[in-house]
DNA sequence: GCATCCTCGGGAACCGCTTCCAGCCCAAGC
DNA sequence: GCTTGGGCTGGAAGCGGTTCCCGAGGATGC
């Protein structure tokens, strides 16, 4: 019944939106606002001319010290805000950065971003999200509209790999690019060297002597963060290094919890089931995990599994994986860019930050004897 | 071995962010731009006034078909973008959303943030986050400074509660305001009715024979979204109208995954452990399911677990709640507020959105037998 | 055929701030 | 004592658009 109601309910609500009808404002904020005090006001109220206040109050050239207190007080008393609008178009620089991302509800986005922010915040930077998968029209869009807006001073890419027509229209906005995740060989790459952490860690899958290892998580074109494909490619790599070139296996899976349970039950349903996985990231692996314990498949007993991320939930599902700190990779790509944007030349490449093999309890020797 | 290689480069790297080197840039984005053209070179090479190529291009005011076609072909030859921050100047409109939340890491949160995201890049308005938890220093920071730029025509606060102070600031700027999680008394309040939402939940288990109910989640004062409070609150109700006041127990916890499975593993390693839990949200729930698997109390036939959010991992871990659809939210709260800047006045209530609950396998009758 | 209306297009002011340039004044140098 | 130089300051020209206001025609009404 309360179902029923709430159904009704939202029909309802969703038949006064499309009507547009116009909604609540809170009528405090209704009230023309006092006109906000400009420059000139504080220049008027301070007995100078608005060119004086303006140094005063943005310390670039020569004040008298007593002028630029009197300044301070009037524009203090006024309550003044510059308008970020108006000097952007006088300067040239928004004192904003761009973030573009595939999605922000994946657990590495979100501590991404979160980085990013908390570091513009302290610097003073606002921080504007574009939040488009690829492929999508919204994707599109932001490409060809909002970004060359040139809104921003520069932008920071995380997961993103602009095709190449993307890559002509953010050059023609002549802003610095900063990407998290990608290849450590190109200028302004933040991030792991996540071929390494997922070569890494499927070689110690083969050092527990596994041999059938599947590599579970990704492969649906249009939702490929490049994450997904580096991390393959590692597991490709130690793969083949171990001359097991053919054995190895990419299951596609949705890169989520759920998705990675998903396709798990069905990996693992198999005859064929492998005895070790690596999943694209602890999401898929602790879906892993969950799967196999509905199947009553021991881990890491009989099935071991591996992840890279350190998500917040690996420690809680004793899952063995590779740790990496998205926020510190969204605090540095940050940092970086801020300050390419004070000195805007000398291109060197960034190191890629570590990322450390955490034992826990969802790996095993394929056979305890041979420990 | 490699964990110490990757200590010693991660050392190096803040040695060297330290230090203020500069970085990386791609050199292909450091060549100096080809002047970007403007609206004045649009207007020449079409043979018209500044004025004419600004009515062609903006469809305001009378323009021959012609001249238009001219404007637009010349815009379009020349890659014209018009400069943000002069049309905002110029118009006083931003088209560009501010968006408050206390983080963006809850499911709840990034959820919204699609959402919100998603309806503003389809009306072609740009999206300025401001993360702050309540409380830190940046909080302080995004009220005092940031938001006073008024850069942005209007403000989207996600489970934020401004404190009294911070009220004037904002009303100050005298933008329009629209809060998701609140008092549906309050104009511009959008979501579902929290506290009838966790009064359902608990009735729910009453329903169901339960007595010894705990409220497990948040408690922690300054990580407080005002969420959480309003499900305390329907609890509290739902507990008193059934003569239960002085039996409801508050057990705080941090609101997560990993919080609520702590937190439960010591609520339910107690003695008088409850017989049914109300989480205050399904992150916490799910803990607490995980942490009964762990401490070997079997759901439900021993103990029920009702969340509210219909996370995306609650069907997988079978979890009864109450669910509602953040996404949605998002977007209907930036369509009010799009709808609002549009026509700025009749102030109206919103209705609260639709919470159904959900019956999945973690709640069931005390007794079996007087089912 | 002439006055009138309306459409279209151009000129210029303006949004709010920065910054170049020139002028002023005062201290130091000869 | 008169330049010279430098620290401060004011005036004014932008930044890149929008928009008000007005004049020029062309179409229409009488």
């Amino acid at each position: 019944m309360h179902t029923c109601d709430a159904r009704s309910e939202w029909n309802r609500l969703l038949t006064i939106v499309r009507s547009g009808t116009v909604y609540a404002i809170p009528s405090t904020f209704n009230d023309e606002s006092p006109r906000m005090s400009g420059i000139a006001d504080v220049a008027l109220r301070a007995g100078v001319s608005k060119s004086t206040a303006s140094r005063a109050l943005s310390g670039a050239g020569h004040t008298s010290e007593r002028t630029r207190a009197r300044v301070l007080a009037a524009a203090n008393e006024l309550g003044y805000v510059p308008s970020t609008n108006a000097v952007s178009l006088a300067t040239g620089r928004t004192r904003n950065i761009g973030v573009v991302m595939p999605c922000v509800n994946r657990w590495f986005f979100a501590e991404v971003l979160e980085g990013i922010q908390a570091t513009l915040l302290a610097s003073g930077y606002d921080l504007t999200l574009y939040d488009a998968k690829p492929g999508s029209p919204a994707r599109a869009r932001v490409f060809a509209e909002f970004l060359a807006r040139k809104r921003f001073d520069g932008l920071i890419a995380v997961g993103v790999e602009p095709i190449d027509d993307e890559i002509g229209q953010l050059k023609s906005i002549g802003r610095p690019i900063v990407n998290i995740v990608g290849a450590h060989d190109q200028p302004g790459v933040v991030g792991i060297d996540d071929v390494r952490a997922a070569k890494r860690a499927t070689e110690h899958l083969l050092g527990l002597g596994h041999r059938d290892i599947v590599f579970l998580g990704a492969g649906d074109a249009d939702v490929w963060a490049n994450v997904d494909r580096l991390r393959l490619e590692g597991y490709q790599a130690a793969m083949s290094d171990a001359g097991l070139t053919s054995a190895a296996r990419h299951v596609p899976s949705p890169v989520t919890l759920p998705g990675g349970y998903a396709a798990a039950v069905d990996l693992l349903s198999d005859d064929g089931r492998p005895t070790a996985i690596l999943a694209v990231c602890d999401e898929v692996a602790i879906g892993t995990l969950t799967a196999a314990r509905r199947l009553g498949i021991a881990v890491p007993a009989s099935l071991s599994v591996v992840g890279i991320d350190d998500h917040e939930f690996a420690e809680m599902f004793a899952l063995t994986t590779l740790k990496q700190e998205p926020r510190e990779q969204g605090a540095l790509a940050a940092r970086v860019l801020l300050d390419t944007l004070q000195h805007p030349d000398s291109p060197t490449l960034i190191e890629p930050m570590p990322a450390r093999l955490i034992v826990r309890n969802s790996t095993a020797s394929l056979d305890p004897s041979q420990n």
